[in-house]
DNA sequence: CGCCATTGCGCAATCGTTTGCGCAAATCTA
DNA sequence: TAGATTTGCGCAAACGATTGCGCAATGGCG
């Protein structure tokens, strides 16, 4: 790059061999002496010579660069699953950046095309939460590029998905409400074009199900699952002629939102009225009483993401066949639910 | 690359002129007609070509990306400072990529080294907790690479930086104390060595100065800050003979953990003890009382940042001088010190 | 001694895009 | 009409690192 910064020429010049000398020694080429090497990587330091990755890149046809996109980086879940792709990539020798999306369609396809340009090595995602047309992600797939997607996963796309098993932990959860005496549980649904809302749905419509109670869709709220959006369902819920005496939200900040209303309304949680929320995010120990919710394991997931793409980095995306790896969810109970 | 992507050469062929004429259609050069550039956009389409901004890079000497780093994405309080940086560098033609250094200064400087030879053009950081040597970010200076600083800065860098006004801050919430009524005082600060701690102790004990309190040391807890850091100090100044009624905590997790032990030993927030954090993490408002905080106008701030960076970008390093940027801090009053 | 293998390098081309300079044709102006 | 300017392209080199192939020198073995 036309500055003042060194390149592989001066320390040839400076050493009076050729830059392919330099190259091979820098590299740790057996073809180069061990003394030359030497040389090499004392004259590199004492010019602060630094790898042109772009130039290396080029050449190679790879450039050791993961891209990661998630919607939004401040939920610890999201942060999780990157520190999780981190530490299994970075052993590997790939460099892990990340894009946020702000869970918008169009960002999204921006960040992919932009990472396409950049001829990263592989992306690993979560899917935002407007999108409904998944064309800028069966590009990765037409390029021969790995994709990975965990958590809002889409499997129409030919891509390798690591999840968790939602409607297990949505059972799990609607389960526990039920062995903790309520008799009336409500549901905080998320948009159900995205699976994870749709499965976490099913089991809590399953658990309903095995513990003879009637699935009452006077009892669903559907919605983006914020912290607005939990105080207006619970309002709603509560001016029913039989309110609900329990919610399973899919989402531990709408769940916050229900905890507020009740509190405002003197409402006794978890005494009148139990509340199990979903990630455990990590601000569910922080509300009186502590929400109850379910873990991701996020972290693991990031790890499983990431070795899936080295896996498919290894067989060639031809050879690779797209897979699907289900995490169990752990169930954690805190005061919000905690009756008996 | 060395693979079955189309490159501009094909298009070329595929027109019968040349990759250089491509290249200026491509981008819209006065020389190129509009009918051969249309023609070429047409064949790019067909082809599926996709630039490849490796080789762009290369030949122009920059990559219009910018690396941030922060601590640890998960706190929204970096998440709002990224998407403000975002919104503007996005606009100047800029990738934004983050980069996460889990708060280690080993991390740190791997990164930048990866961010070094990637060639970006620029570098936006929050320095890790870790950090007490600058060797690091120096050589960033030192390549020419434009540098800003934001919250947790360093003024020997000879970087920019974009800070909020921690003493301030600081100030404003302990004097928010005195006003509440509150008569013993005591902060839970952060590591010395970071600016903003010091700052932010330097308010708190402005505000009692003013306020005609004696500072008292013993009423000063320092470390990380963290959830179990809060509940360890405020299990300590609970047993001092004369303990305090009310904490400026210089974080909002520390503040929390106060709060849970104040909880379980039933004393009354804010009725018998005062509590104020900083930050504005998202989760202030979702404990019960509400948590009273600073906001650091974490957006605007990430603004700031991509315009300093902006700027030297346009003037050039050698003609670039540093500087520095205070935003003004908002005191957020919630239920935890709202005694009056 | 001659042949083969090993060691340690050099030459030249590659990767994909960009851009300075130059040329030919067309147009404008005195 | 002649000279100057504009338009629309092509040629060739550049960017920095990597790597296949080849060559010379050295050592080992029959």
């Amino acid at each position: 790059m036309a500055n003042k910064k060194s390149t592989i020429h001066d320390i040839a010049r400076a050493l009076g061999v050729t830059a392919s000398t330099v190259s091979r020694a820098l590299n740790n080429n057996p073809r180069i002496s061990e003394e030359m090497r030497r040389q090499v990587r004392e004259v590199a330091a004492r010019l602060g010579y630094e790898p042109n990755h772009i130039a290396s890149a080029l050449r190679r046809g790879h450039t050791d660069i993961i891209g990661v996109i998630v919607p939004t980086a401040n939920r610890s879940f999201f942060a999780n699953v990157v520190r999780g792709v981190q530490a299994i990539a970075q052993t590997a020798g790939y460099n892990v950046i990340i894009c946020q999306s702000n869970d918008s369609s169009t960002e999204e396809a921006n960040i992919i095309d932009a990472l396409l340009r950049l001829r990263v090595d592989g992306i690993i995602a979560s899917i935002a939460r407007e999108t409904r047309q998944f064309v800028h992600f069966r590009k990765v797939r037409q390029k021969g590029i790995p994709l990975v997607l965990f958590d809002r996963v889409n499997e129409d796309i030919g891509a390798s998905t690591v999840v968790i098993d939602d409607q297990l932990g949505a059972y799990q959860a609607t389960q526990h409400l039920v062995q903790q005496g309520y008799r009336r549980i409500g549901h905080f649904a998320g948009p159900q074009h995205l699976n994870i809302y749709k499965y976490r749905l099913r089991g809590y419509t399953d658990a309903l199900e095995v513990a003879g109670m009637a699935v009452d869709g006077r009892l669903i709220c559907t919605g983006n699952l914020d912290v607005a959006d939990g105080r207006r369902y619970m309002e709603s819920l509560l001016a029913l002629s039989e309110p609900p005496d329990a919610i399973f939200s899919a989402s531990d900040y709408a769940a916050v939102g229900a905890m507020q209303v009740l509190k405002e309304r003197g409402i006794s949680v978890p005494q009148d009225f139990g509340i199990v929320g979903f990630a455990n995010e990590l601000f569910t120990s922080f509300t009186d009483p502590g929400l109850s919710t379910v873990d991701q394991h996020s972290e693991r997931m990031g790890e499983f993401a990431a070795r899936l793409f080295l896996e498919e980095i290894e067989s060639g995306a031809e050879a690779f066949l797209p897979h699907k790896t289900v995490l169990t969810p752990t169930l954690i109970v805190r005061g919000s639910s905690r009756r008996r």
